[in-house]
DNA sequence: ATGGTTGTCGAACAA
């Protein structure tokens, strides 16, 4: 049984305690993390190098910022896809996907942009990053080596995953052009490994700072672990670690963890 | 109370 989990940590640097912890404490085999929020110089490589992972990082400055760390192998890293959309002024790549086969199984750690308002241009900015990721799983799924697509999506697919529809109408991960463009990646051939295992009503894996948003179950579910065909076959089991999100210095999301025939 | 919190080579901005 091999054990893939994802989870944005909201920096690696401030989290690396925790991260380490966790690793420790849920025997997980590989993690993709979102955000690690630093620059290559700056990850805590020796830290997972001590715990026997191997690490892949892809981090530009003090924004997004995504790994891959494995103890059961990491091949052929991929930072970046194909033709994805710039962002900033001046316009660049930003690090929100990074990729390696562990254990003969495709990764990818991906930090979809926020889009933050429904008429903002960073809207458009993610509308067009996922719409070259689903170019892009058209090509994984016609290759027919089993990957999987992790991370944070900041896409609530369905309205069971917010706390409140009524809150989240007028703002950003609901709205109907970006529930499209998830379903649309969905079409390409991958599907969510751990909806299955976890649909009791509410159950979220981000939770928002703020106003005790936690404590009063107010979160949202837009982390999302999303499997070819060959590979969803072999899920075994799924969970979201809410208890992670509780106490002094966690992240504001979950981790979400599968559990695969080997 | 137009509020709250966390993170970053901060002093605004992103989430």
């Amino acid at each position: 049984m091999v054990r893939i989990a994802t989870w944005n940590v909201n920096s690696i640097r401030s989290r690396i305690d925790r991260v380490e912890a966790w690793l420790q404490r849920t025997d997980v085999d590989v993690l993709a993390m979102q955000e690690t929020k630093c620059r290559e110089d700056q990850f805590p490589f020796d830290r997972f190098e001590a715990l026997g992972y191997e690490v892949a990082h892809h981090g530009l400055n003090q924004w997004n910022g995504v790994a891959i760390v494995s103890r059961v192998g990491l091949e052929d890293v991929s930072r970046g896809f194909p033709d994805l959309p710039h962002w900033g002024e001046p316009a660049v790549e930003e690090a929100r996907a990074i990729g390696a086969t562990c254990a003969g199984i495709r990764l990818w750690s991906l930090y979809v942009p926020n889009g933050r308002a429904l008429d903002d241009p960073h809207m458009d900015y993610k509308l067009a990053w996922l719409d070259r990721l689903r170019v892009q799983t058209e090509a994984w799924a016609a290759e027919q080596v089993p990957f999987a697509l992790m991370g944070d999506w900041n896409i609530a697919p369905q309205d069971e995953d917010v706390w409140s529809m009524e809150y989240y109408l007028d703002k950003s991960h609901v709205s109907p052009p970006e529930r499209a463009a998830f379903q649309a990646v969905l079409d390409a051939g991958v599907t969510d490994v751990v909806r299955p295992h976890t649909s009791e009503p509410g159950t979220f894996t981000y939770w928002d700072y703020t106003r005790l948003a936690f404590q009063k179950r107010r979160g949202m579910r837009i982390d999302f672990i999303l499997a070819s065909d060959p590979l969803a076959k072999r899920v075994q089991g799924a969970a979201i670690d809410r208890e992670e999100r509780k106490g002094k210095g966690a992240s504001d999301h979950a981790p979400v963890v599968i559990e695969v025939e080997a």
